[in-house]
RNA sequence: ACUACAAGCUGCUCUAUCGCGGGUUUGAGUAAAUCAAACAUGAGGAAAGUCCGAACAACGCAGAGCAUUGCACCAUCUAACGGAUGGGGUUUUCUUUUGCCUUGGUAAAAGAAAAAACAGAAAGUGUCGCAGAAAAUAACCGCUUCUAAUUUAUUAGGAGUAAGGGUGAAAAUGUGUGGUAAGAGCACACGGUUAUUGUUGGUAACAACAGUAGUGGAUAAACCUUGCGAGUUGAAAUGUCACGUAUACCAGCAUGGAUUCUUCGGAGUCCGAAGAGUUGCUCGCUCAAUGUUGGAGGGUAGGCAGAUAGAGCCAACGGGUGACUGUUGGUCUAGAUAAAUGGUAGAGGCUUCUUCGGGAGUACAGGAUUCGGCUUAUAGGCUUGUAGUUGUU
RNA sequence: GGGGAGAUAUCCAAGCGGCUCAAAGGAACCUGACUGUAAAUCAGGCGUUUAAUUACUUCGGGGGUUCGAUUCCCUCUCGCCCCA
């Protein structure tokens, strides 16, 4: 893989009228641990075809440190696999916001994660296609 | 040595690689924005609960009272506290000794340990179910006496009496003696207990001794009283920049308004006196409408400041029983904002299991303005103390 | 980050420190009556236990005050609401 798996302050989504929009206007899919909110927006000077947020419910997590390790992990797993993700939006105008969520009751380590995220992408990819 | 309990301290390490936050330097860029590279750096003892106390900020403030609310043995520490340290008394538990008896209870003394929101019930009000004569101005039974009646020991009525009475959490100061018609702190002796005066010791709480006056049930985590204290709201406070707007709103300044009469100085009548603001309330204080000047509602959800060197940490030498503190010297980069401190691979500690190959585990838990406490959660390790068991001398 | 109010039977919920508080009332559930059957209606039951009007435990958990606590105080846990 040529490309740095970086993860810079543009691709977070961190705009609170972005989420609300998000919110809004969602399509999710989900891939039990986790599920993903997507809506798509123009592109507003970011260089990044994506802006993604985590999350994870105080009700399934009471402790922050619990909380917090999944929201790492999660974001570990979309550094490692962003560029798949890129190449296959391959787009100059449109923006793809994410929110990705945590809803499982137990919790995860990295494999698991990251296996239940690659099928998540194949599910995404097949509700996009049509549409774009 | 092991086990248990209590208190205190500690709170895994390293390498490679891919990343993240803010910082410094260098380079690119006219500059800014931005990008790249290098460097060092990046969670806690509880960061948690939000139970107290402060700093800091805004608002209010002529001030006074009430209400509300917190604290409560004494001294000390502290910026402050409802915290801490030391002390005092109290209660509970255990042990020992002595006395008593129905041999496991009870009473007293001494010692040890632990606990607590330990001012006042002798200022007032309230409450004290059931049971019991009676639950706080105690006469139901009983005891004593007087009167009347008669069947001559009983009935009825009056008076006295708290020694006795199945209850109850609690029954009117305990024991003994005197005393009396019967009784009673009615009197006396020895005690208990409360208030108070004096002396001695102690900074004080308090203790010991002596005197005086009492003997007034419990409950203040019931109302309350006394003493001391608290203005209210909290960083989503607050300031500022950007974006973006009409004449309801706010602030400053000026003048009460309408009407009648008029000698143009003023006088009369009507309206406004109810409401708004000011800390929860009251008094008090300010304001009303019009004109003018200035700001700005709704909305937006962006930047910067607040916001990280402080009641800071460490060491030595002093002071103090101790909490703590004085002097000197040294030391210092977490500052995010849909929110950084992580992933993967490997190695080593430690604990534990073992078929001796190895396997399993490594707690509680993540900054959000900052400090001081309290409370709660914590694997493993270390230190000290207490108790028990075993072994050796 | 800050503040407020709460937890009672399966559910919704009343409840002065005592008695008649094993705890009002409603819904649900169980049994019986009525009916060919069901619904509606009526009667009884509805913490565990007992021959019983018996015994025991109990109002989120723990501790305290009190003779006595669902009630008062402290503390922990859980869920709820409000504030830009």
């Amino acid at each position: 893989m040529s490309l740095p798996n970086t993860f810079s302050k543009e691709e977070r989504l961190k705009s609170r009228k972005q989420i609300g929009l998000l919110f809004k206007n969602r399509q999710s899919v989900g891939s039990y641990p986790l599920r993903i909110f997507w809506a798509e927006t123009e592109r507003e000077a970011s260089k990044y075809p994506v802006a993604i947020s985590f999350s994870v419910s105080k009700r399934i997590f009471k402790q922050a440190v619990k909380r917090n390790r999944h929201k790492r992990l999660m974001l570990e797993v979309f550094r490692l696999h962003k560029h798949e993700l890129y190449e296959k939006l391959n787009s100059e105008t449109k923006q793809l916001n994410l929110m990705l969520i945590y809803v499982g009751k137990e919790p995860a380590d990295f494999a698991t994660i990251e296996k239940k995220y690659l099928k998540l992408m194949d599910k995404l990819f097949a509700q996009i296609a049509p549409q774009t």
